[in-house]
This record gives structure tokens, sequence and C-alpha cells, in this order.
DNA sequence: TCATAAAGTATAGTACACTTTACATTATTT
DNA sequence: AAATAATGTAAAGTGTACTATACTTTATGA
């Protein structure tokens, strides 16, 4: 599965320490996330998206390797 | 967290059995959910909500509380 | 180039999503 | 009313999302 988090949060100018505490996780969830280690719970691909202000469709890339959980 | 889960699914008038299937969980984590014993994984919200075609937001509702991961 | 900010790695621990199996209750149908 | 389908409960086990802490590496900028 790939996300768009690190895309988005350059793009804003957005550090990885600020992200974490908008969404109120550590910084290494955070990098654990974008350096694809795990992946995100419901809530938290729901708040990373609402803090962009996107879907989590569009802020998290479903793929077929996605069939298993 | 609440979810439309049980709603969509009666709708279609699927079973829970049928829809765990399709979404290659047990019938056991289709009703863990459904009744609110805990939350569904992103990937497994996203075959849900695909399954049902509709989007993540659409089929689960994140309230207040889901300020806790 | 030196300081500091930002990003990354490592590791042990906790909580919980999901499985498996087995049994119990409630609806539906005949 | 009896059979069967559908839903539910219980409980032990596994994997992994996330935390916490501490240290290292890479960028950025005076």
């Amino acid at each position: 599965m790939q996300t768009r988090i690190a895309q988005y949060r350059k793009e804003r100018k957005i550090t990885q320490e600020e992200l974490a505490d908008a969404v109120n996780v550590t910084r290494q969830t955070i990098i654990s996330l974008e350096n694809g280690k795990y992946k995100a719970s419901l809530v938290l691909a729901h708040k990373i998206a609402q803090f962009f202000g996107v879907t989590i469709e569009e802020m998290f890339i479903f793929d077929r390797e996605d069939e298993n959980l």
C-alpha cells in the first residue's frame, strides 16, 4: 500500500513532527507510515486525510497486494 | 465509531457470511464490526466500502471520540 | 563550516484487529 | 411446532499498529 502522506506534507512544507502533533501520534508513527513500515489504522488514516482536506481514498493508495489485511 | 455495514448489508439482503466471504474475513469479524466490538483495519474498511460501492467515509462514521486511535 | 533542524534506525512493550473453534440464541420458513 | 438459517457469544492465540526512549544520519542555513 502506498500513501501520499510525504507528498502532501512536503507540498505544504510541514515537518513530520508537526503532522504527528496535528493528528496526535508520535513522530515515529509518521516516519513508519511514510516509509511503508506498516499501515495506518482507519482512524489515523481519517485524521491524516482530514488534516490535508482530502478523502482517505485519495491519501491512501490500495493495490492488489491489499487482498490480505 | 459507527458504521453503516449492517444497514447496507440488509438493504441488499446479504448475510454476514456472504459479506465475510466477499471481503475475505471470518463471519466473526463482520459481527464484531457491526456490533462495535472493534474498528476495521484500513484495508478491510476499503474492501467493505468497495464491495458496497461507496467511499470509506460514507461507510464509516467518525465521531469526536475518535480523537484516540 | 558549524549549529541546529529534520529525518531515520533500533528495540522493547502494549493494545487491539482478526482468526479459529465451539456453542447458544434468535429469525425464518415449511 | 419443528427444522434450518442467521446472528450472536466466548475465549485463547497471532500479528501488527502505535508508543516510548535513545541514538544516528542527512539537510538547511547562518
